[in-house]
DNA sequence: GTCGGTATTAAAACTGTATTAAGACAAAAT
DNA sequence: ATTTTGTCTTAATACAGTTTTAATACCGAC
């Protein structure tokens, strides 16, 4: 499939074609238009669209026609949209081959909705594609606030809670100097003048455990009477080298 | 899939409910009930149906919610049914991931017209779809998502229903860490009544399943205070000797 | 040299965790 | 109905990791 999912049109009424067509257009699909059964036979052949919408009251065929004739070749999907509210009619819709039986008049919204059903169906590990990019980069430091976990070049390093939300922290203000009390409040909440002491404790611990594999870089600056600061590394060792 | 098809009808009102399992039955189907969202997803794994009936409106979980946990570990086809005739519920629930929407009152030969489609689409994807699709590999560790069940190289290891979506959960989420609160709401739905002490239990478990016929490679990692990590093995045993 | 603020280290106190076993519970079989 | 089988929860124990406390060494400024 290309980049945008091809819809194949099936209706004989030309005002609700254009409708579609248009609605279609709007949401990024690509389509084709069959106005009767002839047509729309030829073009799911010579196009094979992703989806096909068929109304099932065409002038030269019987809707259920169509539906058998396309099953006996592909497995497309086929969601017939009809006037006909008979249950007889969306049985036997439905038991020839459909996928999904909407009755006139039909809401665009659970229409759209019913595409990506099909859609869905037709490439079920695609959607997981879509992947935010949580990661956080400096110098040869990364951290996947996603994965909760943060790295040296390709050695992860192993970091209590404390020390990842404090690298996070720093991380996240990059350049910026944190005093000791905001620190204190944003780890702890709230802070005493003996939590200053704990806070020391934990620096020591992230400068060193960030001093893994001789990356010597000084991520941390301690600026004396005032708080720290997480400096930006733009080189990373191997590029320096 | 075994001679008669299972359908699982989940339906709080117990009227609506016995009224199914006789037209189902009449009509050559096995079928299971669930009163309530948390039996369903137990339902669900235990009984592996072809087809779930779902209704939306139930006492202790939204039917959406219901949806989204089946889809993390299975494709199976969801079929809703609900006295909500808006669109944005049709909407919402197809794009959670199930498969077709039927408003109450509905016509049960659609319903079971609506079936036979779910069931032929199973057939084709069965034969159609690759093992890759339905397959997840990690070091020696496989779990066959259609089969729902899970293998240490060669030898199968039975889970439990909680077991097994527990192990999906941290392999669909490999390399992330999950949080407490997270894997007790994606598991039990709600984590005020269950505590973290299950969650432990399970894991324990897990891990000793886990470590069949001298496989001892770490899979699941914790991160105290946090929760836990499926780790990426991607030597095999095999490979590795 | 002394002093305020800081880095580093080690051990104590604390919290969270693994594991086991026993009891509660539900489904399936007899 | 009753037993059997299996699963889930709860509770208790020992254990590991984390955080704090405290003691010592450091550095620059005056």
């Amino acid at each position: 499939m290309s980049n945008k999912p091809m819809i194949l049109v099936v209706e004989d009424d030309a005002a609700v074609r254009n409708l579609m067509a248009v609605t279609l257009e709007t949401r990024g699909y690509r389509y084709h238009l069959a106005p009767n059964g002839t047509e729309a036979l030829i073009e799911a052949t010579t196009h094979q669209p992703d989806v096909i919408l068929l109304d099932l009251g065409l002038p030269d065929m019987d809707g259920v026609e169509i539906i058998r004739k396309v099953r006996s070749w592909s497995a497309m999907p086929i969601i017939v949209i009809s006037a006909r509210s008979e249950d007889s009619d969306k049985v036997e819709a439905l038991d020839a081959g459909a996928d999904d039986y909407l009755t006139k008049p039909f809401s665009v919204d659970e229409m759209l909705a019913r595409i990506r059903v099909a859609l869905r169906r037709l490439n079920a590990d695609q959607q997981a594609v879509s992947r935010e990019n949580t990661c956080y980069e400096n110098g040869s430091l990364r951290i996947d606030y996603a994965a909760g976990c943060a790295w040296i070049g390709d050695e992860e390093i192993h970091l209590t809670p404390i020390e990842y939300r404090l690298l996070c922290l720093l991380a996240r203000n990059t350049g910026k100097v944190l005093t000791h009390n905001y620190i204190l409040k944003e780890i702890w909440g709230s802070y005493t003048s003996s939590e200053v002491g704990s806070l020391r404790v934990f620096m020591a611990m992230l400068r060193k455990k960030l001093q893994v594999g001789g990356d010597a870089q000084p991520y941390i600056q301690t600026h004396i009477g005032i708080g720290y600061r997480m400096l930006r590394q733009d080189r990373t060792t191997e590029d320096a080298q």
